[in-house]
DNA sequence: GGCAGTGGTTTCCTTAAAGTAACTAAGTTA
DNA sequence: TAACTTAGTTACTTTAAGGAAACCACTGCC
C-alpha cells in the first residue's frame, strides 16, 4: 500500500515506498535536469533542443520529452505550419522546479574548480 | 583540449566538455543525492548509512561513498575501536551542495501530488 | 573453537538506460 | 521527381549501473 506524501514526510525520506524519492529517481537521469534548464527561459522547438543539448540522440529526447511531459513540468503545443512545428515549454509546476536546478547548475559552476581539485589529490593519494 | 569552467560558463552548460555538465552527470545517479542528505545533519557509520538509505546494498554503497569522497563532497574517517568504527560526514564543500539537495527534496515533497496527478490525467488521456 | 559484529572486496549476473541507424509521414522547393 | 525539412518511431545493440551472494580481516565473547 502506497503511503501518502505526508505520512512519507513524517517518516523518511530514505524509505523505498516514499514518493518523494520516487521524484527524485525521475530527475536523477542523464539528461532531464539539462532539458529543463534549456527550457528555463524560453519555449525551444525539437529539433532546436536537440542541437542545443549536444551528445542527445532523437530517441532519448523523445523519450525524455515524454518523461517530462507526463509528469507535467513540460508542454507540448504543436503548431499546424509547414513543416509542423512542436514547441515544448515549462509548465508552472515546472517554473517553480527550475529555480532549484538552476542553483545546482549554479553550485556546480562555482565548485567544479574545488571538485576537480578533490579529484586530482584523491588520485594523487591513491595512486 | 579541456575547456576551463569559466569558458564553459561562457559558452554553454550544454556542451559536452562542460565541467558543469560532469558534475550534474556525477549527482544524477541513484544513490548520491539520497546519501548526502542522510549525512545533511550528523556524521554517520558504514551499517548505519546502510540501514538507513533503504535499498541499497553494500557494493553499491560503498563504491558511491568512494566518488563523494573523490569528489570532495564527503570525508571519511576510521576510529580504531573494536569492531572498526568508520565514519562518513560532509566536508565544507559538501555541505554548500547539501542545501541545494535539501531545497530539491523540499520541491519533491511539496509537488508530489501535482506531479503523480499529472501522472493520473496524462496516462488517462493516453490510454 | 565457533559465532557475532564491524566494514568492506570480489565475482558473477541481470536489467535498465542509452546509442545507432534506418524508417515514416507530410509538405515545399528546385 | 527527387531532395529537404520537421518531428518523430521502431528495431537492434551496446554499455553502465545495480543486485546477490560469497568471501576477507579483525577481535571480542561464550
Amino acid at each position: 500500500m502506497m503511503e501518502t506524501a505526508t505520512r512519507c514526510q513524517a517518516y523518511n525520506v530514505f524509505s523505498q515506498a516514499c514518493p518523494t524519492r520516487m521524484v527524485l529517481d525521475r530527475l536523477a537521469d542523464k539528461w532531464s535536469l539539462l532539458i529543463m534548464d534549456r527550457l528555463r527561459d524560453e519555449p525551444v522547438r525539437f529539433n532546436q533542443l536537440r542541437r542545443d543539448v549536444e551528445g542527445i540522440s532523437q530517441k532519448v529526447l523523445s523519450q525524455t520529452l515524454k518523461k517530462l511531459e507526463r509528469d507535467g513540468l513540460v508542454t507540448r503545443q504543436v503548431f499546424a505550419t509547414v513543416p509542423v512545428t512542436v514547441e515544448y515549454a515549462l509548465t508552472a509546476l515546472g517554473h517553480t522546479l527550475s529555480n532549484t536546478i538552476e542553483s545546482l547548475a549554479h553550485w556546480a559552476e562555482h565548485n567544479i574548480d574545488s571538485v576537480l581539485a578533490a579529484q586530482r589529490e584523491y588520485d594523487a593519494v591513491n595512486a
